[in-house]
DNA sequence: TACATATGATCAT
DNA sequence: TGATCCTATGTAA
C-alpha cells in the first residue's frame, strides 16, 4: 500500500530484476498499448523513484511514469507467471527472469526526460532519496514557511515533502508531539528539524521492513518489533475513539486536506510544536 | 449482492 | 468543495 516507502521498495526491486535487459512489454488490458508496442524489446536503463512518482528510464530518452495512486499494485513473479487478468492489467513487463503486472495505477504513460524534470520540478524534497541531507532539510523549512495552512495539510501536499501519505502523516505528528492543526509557517524551527528527521526514519524503516510501523516496542508491551501485533503498529492512524498507546487519553479525529487524521489531545496539545 | 472504505491526486466550480 | 478516476477488500444486507 502505497506511501513512499513502498514505492521506494518497488523501484529498487524493479531495478534489480529488470535493469540493463531487453524487456517485453505488454497491455493485457489495452489501454496502454501504444506505449507498450513503443517500448517493446528496448533496453531499459534504470528504475527511479522520487516521492510517490516511479521513473522507469529506458534506452532512447524515453520515460515511463507511473504513479499508483490509492489503488494501483504491482505483481512480481521470478519464475512462471500465471496469465495477466487482461481485465485490469494496464501493463505487463518480462525480463529474463521476472515478470511483473501492474494493475490500477493512476499514471501509466510516456514521457520525455523534459517532461521529467517537470513533475521533479514540482515534488518537495523526498527523504528517501539520495543527496545533500541539509539541503533537503533547508528546502522544507522554506517550504514550510511559506504555508498558512495547518502543518497537517502541508505534510500531504507533495510540493512541501514528498512520499509522505496519510498513515505517516498522522504517525510522524504524534511522534514529534505537535499539534496537526498548527500553522505550518509558525512551527518552531527546532520542531521542524523533529518532524523531518522522525518522518526520514519512519520512512526508512517502512522501506526495510516492507510495511509501517511507527510504535517504539516498549509503548505495546513487546521487547523487539517483530513481537509487535499486526492491530498495535501505529500510534493513532486509524485508531478514533481508543487510548493513546502512550498517555491512554482518547485518539481524535477530523478531516483535514480533505482527509482523516487523528491525534491525541493530550500528546499533541493545541499549539504544541510552535 | 451491495455498499462503504482505503496508505492518492487532479480537475472543475 | 465536490466530482471523478482507478481496484480490492471487508462488512452489511
Amino acid at each position: 500500500m502505497p506511501e513512499g516507502h513502498t514505492i521506494h521498495r518497488h523501484a529498487r526491486r524493479h531495478q534489480k530484476a529488470l535493469a540493463g535487459q531487453t524487456v517485453a512489454m505488454g497491455s493485457p488490458q489495452g489501454r496502454f498499448s501504444d506505449g507498450a508496442r513503443r517500448l517493446d524489446g528496448r533496453v531499459l536503463e534504470t528504475v527511479d523513484a522520487h516521492g510517490k512518482h516511479l521513473f522507469y528510464r529506458w534506452e532512447g530518452a524515453e520515460t515511463l511514469h507511473i504513479h499508483l495512486g490509492l489503488f494501483g499494485k504491482f505483481r512480481f513473479y521470478r519464475t512462471s507467471p500465471p496469465p495477466p487478468p487482461s481485465v485490469n492489467t494496464r501493463l505487463s513487463m518480462a525480463g529474463e527472469d521476472t515478470t511483473i503486472y501492474l494493475a490500477g495505477p493512476t499514471i501509466c504513460r510516456l514521457i520525455d526526460p523534459a517532461e521529467e524534470e517537470s513533475i521533479r520540478s514540482r515534488l518537495g524534497p523526498d527523504p528517501l532519496r539520495n543527496g545533500s541531507a541539509a539541503q533537503k532539510l533547508s528546502q522544507f523549512h522554506v517550504n514550510l514557511l511559506r504555508r498558512r495552512i495547518p502543518i497537517g495539510a502541508a505534510l500531504l501536499d507533495q510540493r512541501v515533502v514528498a512520499g509522505i501519505g496519510n498513515v505517516y502523516r498522522a504517525e510522524a505528528l504524534f511522534r514529534t508531539g505537535i499539534d496537526p492543526h498548527l500553522p505550518a509557517r509558525e512551527l518552531a524551527s527546532e520542531a521542524v528539524d523533529r518532524l523531518w528527521s522522525e518522518s526520514t526514519a519512519l520512512l526508512r524503516a517502512g522501506v526495510k521492513a516492507g510495511g509501517i510501523i511507527t510504535v517504539d516496542p516498549a509503548d505495546v508491551g513487546a521487547r523487539r518489533r517483530s513481537e509487535i501485533e499486526r492491530d498495535e503498529r501505529l500510534y493513532v492512524y486509524g485508531r478514533h475513539g481508543e487510548p493513546c498507546r502512550r498517555c491512554g487519553n482518547t485518539i481524535a479525529t477530523t478531516e483535514m486536506a480533505s482527509r482523516r487524521i487523528w491525534w491525541c489531545p493530550a500528546c499533541q496539545p493545541i499549539g504544541a510544536g510552535a
